[in-house]
DNA sequence: TACATTACTGACTAGTCAGTCAGTAAAAAT
DNA sequence: ATTTTTACTGACTGACTAGTCAGTAATGTA
């Protein structure tokens, strides 16, 4: 006389296996808004729709689900970038191009972009989180900016130049375009659209960049 | 009762007024560190060798010391940027390179440049600073490269380009290189003279800015 | 029916830290 | 010599929160 069962509980099943992807989303969320050390874990739970109890199930501390979130978001970006650089069929300056609109798809418009932030925020208090993003993130996406700049050079299509320096000022105003969105975005509203931002960047970047006659 | 205090006790009073100046110097190294919320209050007495009592005599909550460390410590300097301006006789990109290089001495190689990768870190919690920095730092330092802009352009010397974007590409690098000693820095330990760097930036950024024949 | 398992809960504890305040000590004023 | 002022101290408190764990409730299994 108990249940009635209902044979067939697919969300309940679904909920189970998203449980942690949902912890770590929220947490991310709050991470970037307030930092590591302002971020309450009963609030994160409840973002989640769950309890504090409920988070330990998964995350054995608040640390460990820092490096979660750290980790398990940005890793496969990386990893389609490599894929993407060893297929592209066309010159430099549109790989480049392809990889930094594809990079504000994955990451720069999505809450993944929070993660860049977030651990120059905390580089200091997590150093070991701090060097697996460095050799894990910054040098991977380095050495692929890298290999297309060294492509484009050694076709002629860039000019000779400092190729680590060059890295930087291609990067640069990417991160900060990134970072802006979760400190300082909020207090100028009037920005214009992000892809036509990344556009006119660009085109600023490559007359720079470019041997000789200008493009486009 | 009328008393005119004509008082020498020189060690005794430098001290005191030097106070205030220890404590912020003391709080900005370990917010820098750390962030806002991570940073006790008796450490940053004890860094400045006060007791935690003493803080509370000159500042009257965590959240007032903060905002103090940020206004005193970053005004004076674009005070001086903006009189370089006014003072400055020769070509804009003369000009360029000399504020990006003395911004490097007042900023970039001081404790002062924590101040940016903190304001970032802590603007979420801290709406109204935030737009206080944006309005006196952002805007006013924004419209110092977007003068020089300007006069590069009007002179002929820059090629005619979105103002408003070739600030941000001219910025970014420098903001990221400051930030950078504060977060990731410490894992690459191999970076080379920053100066030599800033002027291989200037050089990339110039082949992009300058109307046609290459500078020097 | 009885027992086991899975998923989750939320009150509780132990430790931390911003902010307070009664008190000290030494110089300055009277 | 006595009182006032200045500069500072550090033990204390109240609020807060990471992490725990005994318990609930639903479902699965024997």
């Amino acid at each position: 006389m108990n249940t009635i069962e209902i044979s067939e509980s697919p969300s309940r099943q679904r909920r189970k296996e998203a449980r942690p992807a949902e912890l770590m989303a929220a947490a991310l969320e709050l991470f970037v808004e307030r930092g590591f050390a302002a971020t309450k874990l009963d609030d994160v739970a409840a973002r989640a729709g769950v309890s504090k109890g409920t988070l330990y199930l998964y995350f054995a501390s608040k640390e460990e689900l820092f490096k979660a979130v750290i980790q398990k978001g940005i890793l496969p970006v990386l990893d389609q970038g490599e894929e993407m650089l060893s297929q592209f069929q066309g010159d430099a300056g549109s790989l480049l191009e392809a990889m930094l609109l594809r990079w504000w798809e994955m990451v720069g418009s999505t809450h993944l972009a929070g993660i860049t932030k977030l651990m120059i925020s905390e580089a200091g208090n997590f150093p070991e989180v701090a060097l697996f993003y460095y050799e894990n993130v910054i040098v991977r996406g380095r050495g692929l900016i890298r290999s297309v700049l060294e492509r484009g050079i050694a076709s002629k299509q860039f000019r000779e130049m400092d190729v680590e320096t060059a890295i930087d000022v291609i990067l640069a105003p990417q991160m900060m375009f990134t970072i802006w969105r979760y400190s300082l975005g909020p207090c100028d509203c009037g920005k214009q659209d992000p892809e036509a931002y990344l556009k006119t960047h660009m085109k600023l970047l490559l007359n720079g960049l470019l041997t000789g006659e200008k493009k486009k």
